[in-house]
RNA sequence: GGUGAGGUGGAUGAGAGGCUGAAAUCAGCAGUUUGCUAAACUGCCGUACUGGUUAAACGGUACCGCGGGUUCGAAUCCCGCCCUCACCGCCA
């Protein structure tokens, strides 16, 4: 949620920057201006009302120690005159604030400067693309045939437990995933990351807080008997760590964790194998920052998922994305993508934000400037990282004849150096 | 799941209809003093919205788990809900 006093005071800047965005609604910014000019009016003549009924109140508190019974009662008579006003006031002041917020839910994060123009995937920014494409051996394999070879993982069998897209993973299949997970969260904890496990399910108050709802609620799984949700990410529940926060800055935070996603309306090639699953691990990266470094903590984390990627000999290229192909919450965002040899094709394998107040405004995530005043803070996150399409690359990209090469900085992790 | 106790500022904890936005202690901040360390003393020290201002100072309102109610007036009384702790039951 943007903020209304940034709104109320740069109006003008911000309908400009979301026409970056592509978003047409660009009158919510000034029906926001106004409504919110009658929410402040409303708010003073209510607390004029509740002052002069306090007034009031003490007054008849001294009329009585005093004994002057008839006066205090004349008073009282007064006082309910107010009370009737008051009622009025509140209901309508309830009413403005709503309407106010539900404008407000409705507009996107402003982009930042740097974010190019574009409304489709294509026109994202190549930023850079590193490390060769590796040219395969005769009758290499696409990933979900290489698992079956070497019995790696079973999405076949995932449907008899539980339905498509919910993976078994077995054998050096299964170590694989571990390897990977304790792999990343070794290099988070490495460059001042704290480690967290957070719960894998939230109350409403959590999704609400970083967005999953109201808006996004068919992507989640619900448990409705407990009114809890299943995490489609570890920000969820890591970012309402520090909700209702004045915290001291930097936060960094690590979290592991399965991620449950629906995925309503996927599929095709983007489907097949686990290029796209419902229930996945995840090394999620969250960091709280000052406003003036927070564009700096994006490189840095950006630099990090980078290594990763390095350390696991994967190609890779950084997008910048375009304003239309930017989440609702953004103000930047990268994406990073694998070239999955097999496939022909790029990966998303992780995306790093800075989300700037946007998030923090409705998290209430503050921290006390070098001034001693209570701001908003930044947040920033990303996958540091996800694993089924890193799996998926790494068995194609990493194919020879005799089998799949563990990368090196994932060897001491696997216990293994090949699968065959 | 059952029974009991309880939720007050960063922490501990008093308050039990008006004198309470809230004692006291600790922590924190600023200062005074003493060779250093430490101690002692003095002052400051919740959040949100809002008026005001270049910015402040200063002012108004709300908030004592959450939501309602009683009352001229509620942290304090009443009702509902949520949560925490202890014990019992069940259990990896």
């Amino acid at each position: 949620m943007l903020e209304i006093a940034v709104i109320r005071n740069n109006a003008e800047d911000i309908k400009a920057r979301l026409a970056v965005k592509n978003f047409k609604e660009l009158n919510l910014i000034d029906e926001a201006v106004v409504v919110d000019e009658k929410r402040r009016s409303l708010q003073k003549l209510l607390d004029d009302n509740l002052n002069k009924q306090n007034t009031i109140a003490k007054e008849i508190g001294d009329l009585f120690k005093q004994g002057k019974k008839d006066e205090a009662d004349k008073r009282k008579s007064d006082s309910a005159t107010l009370k009737e006003e008051a009622k009025q006031y509140e209901s309508g002041l309830a009413k403005i604030e709503d309407d106010l917020k539900s404008i407000l839910v409705r507009v996107p994060n402003t982009p930042h400067k740097s974010v190019p123009l574009g409304k489709t995937p294509e026109e994202n920014e190549v930023i850079k693309q590193v490390g060769e494409i590796p040219v395969l051996h005769e009758g290499a394999l696409a990933h979900w045939d290489i698992a079956k070879k070497y019995d790696l993982f079973d999405l076949e069998l995932g449907v008899k437990i539980t339905g498509a897209g919910f993976p078994v993973y077995k054998g050096k299949g299964a170590k694989l995933q571990r390897a990977l997970v304790s792999f990343f969260l070794d290099n988070a904890v490495e460059v001042g990351y704290l480690e967290v496990i957070p719960p894998h399910m939230v109350n409403e108050t959590s999704a609400f807080a970083t967005g999953q709802l109201p808006d996004k609620e068919g992507q989640m799984y619900a448990i409705p008997l407990d009114g809890f949700y299943m995490i489609p990410t570890a920000e969820v529940p890591v970012t309402n760590i520090v909700r209702d926060e004045i915290v001291e800055l930097p936060v960094k935070f690590a979290a592991y964790s399965p991620c449950f996603r629906r995925e309503a309306g996927s599929y095709g090639k983007d489907v097949r194998g686990l290029n796209r699953v419902h229930q996945f691990e995840k090394v999620e990266i969250v960091q709280v920052a000052h406003p003036d470094k927070s564009y700096e903590v994006l490189e840095e984390m950006a630099k990090h998922v980078e290594g990763l990627l390095q350390k696991l000999e994967l190609p890779y290229r950084i997008l910048r994305l375009c304003g239309g192909d930017m989440s609702f919450a953004s103000a930047l965002t990268y994406d990073f993508e694998v070239y999955s040899a097999a496939q022909k094709r790029w990966l998303e394998v992780s995306s790093v934000s800075n989300f700037e107040t946007f998030q923090s405004n409705r998290l209430k995530v503050r921290f006390r400037d070098e001034n001693k005043k209570i701001r908003l803070a930044h947040t920033l996150n990303g996958s540091a990282l996800a694993l089924p399409r890193i799996v998926a690359s790494l068995l194609e990209n990493h194919q020879a004849a005799d089998g799949i090469n563990i990368p090196k900085a994932l060897q001491g992790y696997t216990g293994f150096e090949k699968i065959s």
